[in-house]
DNA sequence: GTGAAAGCGCTAACAG
DNA sequence: CTGTTAGCGCTTTCAC
């Protein structure tokens, strides 16, 4: 921030007048004469005059500026949600600041502590794999800066939410399967600590039974990776174990499980389909087209910035947290046409 | 920025000192008596007071805020870019403010107006694909804000710049090529209004005429998608047009090509060598792998930001702008195996 | 060793 | 219609 630029006192002591009627002019104020006005704002574009944010932060009490705690912006899937988010605080005149914790514990602490420190307004939170401890949370609560947490939430902080129904999902990707005739649905899945990995099952095991179709744990397998999903298949092939389609709880493990089942000579979908999840940028690339579970990052990105700001600009009364689930959107392409 | 956060007044109170005390207190001042320290930062601590950041700009003239112009998060590459800057900025102890232009020369200009209202001491620039005119950059510079551009740079101001040798990637690509045997090498690039379209094409031609291998015009498509690249490909093979090496210049290019050079029937790269470029998240998944140039996007956002902040750290002495160009590297796998 | 005062750039209540 | 004043939270001379 170099003394260079242009302050509200340059303008008043070029035109030999206060620095509160400059500041009234530029803003339009209806007290101020028309001349004035004009004058003060003909020399501002001049001189190119820019607000200084930082100064009307502090009189304000109020950054105008959201901080998104998010675990990595390399994922399709979050990239799409940061559009979402700054496509929405932009319109409403709100800066972002954006802090990867790159999924470790103690870079999301950190980070905390900077939007703290940068006294943002408010914040959009997504945790990190390896998050069990809130306390870093709390702090913002404690001095009144609304948390949205959007995709990967905590149990144990009421704050507003913004979640996709996994289960939902899950459910009915694997209705899907068993509508287009499969029977032997395999589910390669990811970690039960985490809480999506959980309903992504549950959902799964819930189109199988309702469906009457028994659940077969040589079927059920962990492998969120695509070289897990490689072994995994692999395995399943080699001890004989027959399946003929295929739900897997992200693209890359999908494609993965694909590659493999066609090297070993079988055809997709005819002899086995595939679902994936998050439909991130892979799926129209492969062969045959991935049929996968849209994740709407940008939307859920809009949405939460929506609730954040409602909060934000809420003036006084409280209302209780919210929590809103989005639709997924199982889009269907060649992996499991029918 | 709530009232509720603690301030150096309210400890001040609490303890019946003056805030200035307080003040040194809190950053280990010489002057301050031992017990008083003790007596502050224990209160500091069990009041988890946070300093104000926004008072400390306005007081510094300094936000210890660098603003980042990117094209579009959502590719790989440039969220590569982003996690490199952080990491170098977090480490001197600067926030990033990061704004998408979205490839939009409006939404560019807006996000400069926005960064110099916010006071950042610097900004690190990728231009949009549509930005020919560079108004917006030039405000920076006149109140000495420091600029860097990185991978899209522009030609007509003089600033620090990290690029990468795209001459030298599409030279040794097609080399590459060359060298397991290949002769008849088709090349699938950007549109020639780009300078790394450009670049790309002009190494490609280089390495050919290099080998004494005539350009055949009839190789060299303006082909940058997924969907152009089917197209092109399968151009090519229905009029008979003969190759046996495709030089694309992304690797969603790269990939339409295998996809329908599969379909074809044709081997690869037995028949049919292929080389990308990016280095993307699909390289590494499709099959084969695909052999492609890795453009190091967090090498490039930790120079950039090392670069920036070289300038906004350096006292007074003006020093000439540096152009640092990183080198490509060709990571061979299985679609250019010899 | 500590405190009082000024000021970063801006706004708003209060005077005139 | 315009100016004066105070203050947002913090640091930093300059006093004592």
């Amino acid at each position: 921030m170099k003394s260079g630029l242009v302050t509200i006192k340059d303008l008043a002591r070029e035109l030999n007048i206060s620095a509160s009627t400059v500041s009234r002019a530029l803003k339009d104020h209806p007290d101020i004469s028309k001349e004035t006005k004009r004058a003060v704002q003909e020399l501002a574009q001049k001189l190119n005059y820019q607000p200084n944010a930082v100064a009307l932060s502090l009189k304000q009490r109020r950054s105008n500026t959201i901080g998104v705690i998010i675990p990595e912006i390399v994922h399709y899937f979050f990239s799409s949600v940061i559009s979402g988010i700054e496509d929405v605080a932009y319109e409403a005149g709100f800066n972002v600041i954006i802090c990867q914790s790159n999924e470790r514990y103690e870079r999301e602490v950190a980070n905390a502590k900077t939007l703290l420190a940068s006294r943002v307004d408010g914040v959009l939170v997504s945790i990190s794999k390896h998050t069990t401890d809130y306390k870093h949370f709390k702090n913002f609560q404690n001095n009144e800066v609304p948390i949205v947490f959007y995709d990967r939430v905590v149990p144990d902080i009421i704050a507003d939410q913004v979640i996709i129904d996994d289960f939902d999902a899950a459910y009915r990707s694997t209705r899907h399967l068993i509508d287009s005739g499969r029977t032997r649905i395999a589910h390669l899945g990811g970690p039960m600590a985490l809480l999506i990995g959980q309903n992504r099952k549950n959902g799964y095991l819930k189109a199988l039974s309702e469906a009457g179709i028994p659940a077969d744990e040589n079927l059920i397998l962990e492998a969120d990776s695509f070289e897990k999903a490689r072994m995994a298949i692999m395995k399943l092939i080699n001890q004989k174990i027959k399946f003929d389609g295929v739900f897997a709880t992200n693209d890359l493990t999908a494609i993965g499980a694909m590659q493999t089942i066609q090297k070993k000579g079988y055809k997709i979908p005819d002899e086995i389909a595939i679902v994936g999840f998050s439909d991130g940028r892979f799926s129209g690339i492969t062969d045959p087209t991935l049929t996968s579970v849209d994740q709407h990052g940008y939307e859920m990105g809009t949405l939460a910035t929506q609730m954040l700001l409602k909060r934000i600009l809420s003036e006084d009364d409280e209302y209780p947290a919210e929590t809103k689930v989005l639709n997924a959107d199982l889009i269907v392409r060649g992996s499991s046409i029918i």
